[in-house]
DNA sequence: CGCTCGTTTGACTGGTGTCAAGCGCAGTGG
DNA sequence: CCACTGCGCTTGACACCAGTCAAACGAGCG
């Protein structure tokens, strides 16, 4: 029997996902950020300006440290490590998951480019769920400690980072919702409905097509559903025209059709 | 047919809640305040300072505006409602809830002495989510622009804001574990674990045994069960000497056999 | 080529939901 | 004081959604 890859990483010692980790040369790194089209939401947008750059002075110094990649399928972090960064994903997907001691795994979201990996890091220096990349995921690191420094007394940045709680806790209260008191059909056209809507928003999703690079095991650790039986509801769906699939990727066919089903209306 | 209180209240207009509050002389809210036993928890703690009071010139004075009571199961808040105060619960059981449109309802989290009621009310003036008293409640509302003004700069306060959050992200993903990836019993009994370990650290619980004012339809409603079900399973608890239940009531007559059930080793 | 992983499908099982009825208690009104 | 009523708890019979087990297929990859 072999050990699938996602328990073989969590099991490394703590400190050890570094070993994966390709860090990218500092030179390199900054014009990525230049360019990135991420760097205009969440706190991106506010520690590096909006208006693209050109006016460095009004604003500090970016605290950008590093940007490094993780290859798709390994640990970004694992659950008790200890950690004095604060990660933003600039490509890729990623998820936060808890493995429970027999095996079962809930996943407890999905992380976009744009998303920040650990959003309470700033406060809390142990990470209590492992992170683990889908894709190969490319992320940039705020020191903390300049980072917490800079949100006393700073007001637009305590706003931004507020904002990312609320809007985290937010879909944390949809994914209850779905789990705590809907069907299947109905937790994974929510799911794909939220995906989509936060990949438009993020302006990424190119027409009503997107890759997913979700398998369906995956799809049923989010919704607390076997993949086999994923795959039932995923079948259905296709025969009723709302969605079609292919490798890594889903295009929705029926946007009302699969709101009729998934849609949150409160 | 008749309607349920939770149902009834909910469907008032926004706005309408402070039809049931009974707002509390405020020279008696200051001495009710002084005594409270909940002072030294989150962040009245850092707001009153610690130490009980006499150095009042150290911190600024307290900001307290009203202290308010509501009946049992009446709604403090509605979805949707705005509000301008952050209120702590003082004393009683509250819980936080969404209403789907069929009927259905889904408790996010329970609510004790101590805790705040809408955590993120200081950045987000509107409620995604309804709130009842479970029993009778009394609670204290900050002013929201005083406590934001003062956020700004107040490493402390903001501390323990951040701690808030945290500890409740961490309440939301155990929840999200149990409905996504965990049996009935192991459901309840994590439940139950959870409101003794926070009584506990609250001060409020007297030996194993607590007033338990959560009806088994609650109960339900919290770990995504029916009402039968659960008590199904509080059934074959006490058959097996785990728990004793009453009125309003309940026992936890062997820790570890319910933490064998229920704990989360993760 | 042979391995593994993800998808797909089928047969069967089992944990929970649903429906229904009875009981006891507390509040309410006569 | 006593009926009446509604609510919560309890139990049983039955149904069904989703889990489990098993097998086959295709794709990627060394």
């Amino acid at each position: 029997m072999t050990i699938p890859p996602e328990i073989k990483s969590s099991e490394l010692a703590a400190g050890q996902t570094d070993e994966y980790c390709t860090k990218i040369r500092n030179d390199r790194a900054a014009s990525l950020c230049a360019d990135c089209p991420m760097r205009n939401f969440n706190i991106c947008g506010v520690l590096l300006g909006k208006p693209l750059p050109e006016d460095d002075s009004s604003r500090p110094k970016p605290i950008w440290q590093v940007q490094k990649k993780v290859p798709a399928r390994r640990n970004i972090k694992n659950a008790g490590e200890q950690a004095d960064r604060v990660s933003v994903i600039c490509e890729g997907w990623a998820f936060r998951f808890v493995q429970l001691p027999d095996g079962r795994r809930q996943i407890l979201s999905i992380l976009i480019p744009g998303d920040v990996v650990t959003t309470t890091r700033l406060f809390d220096d142990t990470v209590r769920f492992s992170i683990q990349a889908l894709t190969e995921v490319r992320f940039c690191g705020y020191a903390r400690s300049t980072l917490r420094a800079q949100l006393i007394g700073d007001a637009e940045l305590l706003e931004a980072w507020a904002s990312l709680f609320i809007v985290e806790r937010h879909e944390h209260f949809g994914l209850l919702i779905d789990l705590g008191s809907r069907s299947a059909d109905e937790r994974i056209a929510h799911l794909i409905l939220d995906l989509t809507g936060r990949l438009e928003r993020r302006g990424i999703m190119v027409d009503p097509s997107f890759t997913f690079p979700l398998p369906q095991k995956l799809v049923g650790a989010v919704t607390g559903l076997t993949a086999e039986h994923v795959n039932r509801v995923f079948g259905s769906f296709r025969k009723m025209g709302l969605i079609e699939t292919g490798k890594r990727y889903l295009r929705v066919l029926d946007l009302a059709g699969l709101q009729r089903i998934g849609g949150l209306p409160c």
